[in-house]
DNA sequence: TATCTTTGCGTCAGATTAACACAAAGAGTA
DNA sequence: TACTCTTTGTGTTAATCTGACGCAAAGATA
């Protein structure tokens, strides 16, 4: 199908910030570029909008086909414009961002394993095009949702421990929290629910495993960490 | 410029949900369409990107040629893609919301002008193309934003009341506010200074005079209305 | 049984917020 | 002038929320 007006379109293309939290880390997960422009250096997953694809597909294609995941946490971040941007000509990005469990997801072990790593976000290389700033925006978009909207269970197991949620916390907004507090917080919130399992094996006192509550009202939820 | 990529790109636009406060009122401006698709619709104003520009640029031109604007508050929405949104064909619209003063702006008295009008956001029509849910959530961002950050002086004068702001806000949260408890709260937030003036001619105690502090710290302001 | 660490639960003072009282200012009117 | 009516500016108080912290229970080890 043709544009219906006059002038010759930008390419468009999505952007992906991929975020997976593993080992008390929350790394981000860039591709080593194999081709010009910015040939041997690390920017983040994307790809040009295919006939009738929509951004969602899009996304999904990349992360499925270059990273081999399936149904993660998708949300768009912001179109970036900037003329300049890709030095082979105007194109513009839809960008997003992704949140993974990392254990779940295993990167695809093909020919573009070597290309593929988690970096984590304290360790960042300079990134290609305009990458860090479409970064950037993405690690602030996180940081800000996860402070009123339960996503961070997103990066976590189907089971998880309150110090687990905790930690997570602190990592992502790069902050200590009190731990009683933030407990208190989380429980009145009620976006998580006591499966009364405990999780076994460490050396000390066992903590209980919650789950997401999935029936909570959407708008209901508040929390101020 | 040719796009460096193999397949035919979507037209790519801007879509504006324009709001204006005036009379207590919170209005957006929207254009009636005279030709197909949605002739006769009221739609939002909205441009295809011409060569080079930049979102904003058509932005602006929009704001200008259509509306006779200039200078005025402005900032991306979100980027729709529903294949059918457009019945000519693949269209990606990039939304943004604007804040003007309909009193600093004259819609320009050209051809358009009987095609432009004001309408209270309390008595819209239904919209042509996918409008109505871009408005929607243009509103629902004003909002949240106007929540903890200073947009609100966007819609009034330079000069401004309290009792001015205080209706703002509520014609816009759609809620009553304690009157007292909002004049507090704005005032301890220190993104408002007092001129000394009065606003003369009511019938009643003159309100002081305030102006936006446009020395305060991006980052500093927080309220929580 | 004692020790060490982690986890769960509770307390309390300080800060923030909501609800409300009241006086000052301005204009009209008897 | 004195009184009324309405609006605007300021303060008070009780309820609520938040941050800081104490302490005991649970589990493993010595």
């Amino acid at each position: 199908m043709k544009p219906f007006h006059s002038y010759q379109n930008p390419s468009l293309a999505v952007d992906l910030a991929v975020f997976g939290y593993s080992k008390q880390t929350l790394s981000v997960l860039l591709l080593n570029r194999k081709e010009e422009p910015f040939k041997d250096r690390w920017v983040l997953p994307g790809a040009f909008l295919q006939m009738e694809e929509r951004f969602k597909d899009t996304c999904s294609r990349v992360l499925k086909t270059k990273l081999g995941m399936d149904d993660v946490y998708l949300e768009q971040l912001y179109s970036f414009d900037e003329p300049d941007r890709d030095p082979r000509g105007r194109a513009i990005s839809v960008a997003h961002y992704a949140l993974v469990n990392p254990a779940r997801v295993a990167i695809a072990a093909g020919s573009m394993a070597n290309d593929v790593s988690w970096f984590n976000i304290n360790e960042l290389p300079a990134l290609g095009f305009d990458h860090d700033i479409i970064f950037q925006q993405a690690l602030q978009r996180l940081r800000s949702k996860i402070t009123y909207f339960p996503v961070g269970f997103e990066l976590l197991d189907d089971l998880f421990t309150m110090p687990e949620l905790h930690e997570l916390y602190e990592c992502i907004l790069d902050t200590s929290i009190d731990r009683r507090n933030f407990r208190r917080k989380i429980l009145d919130s009620e976006y998580i629910i006591n499966t009364g399992k405990k999780r076994e094996g460490s050396q000390n006192r066992h903590p209980d495993l919650y789950k997401f509550n999935k029936k909570l009202k959407k708008n209901s939820f508040q929390i101020n960490i």
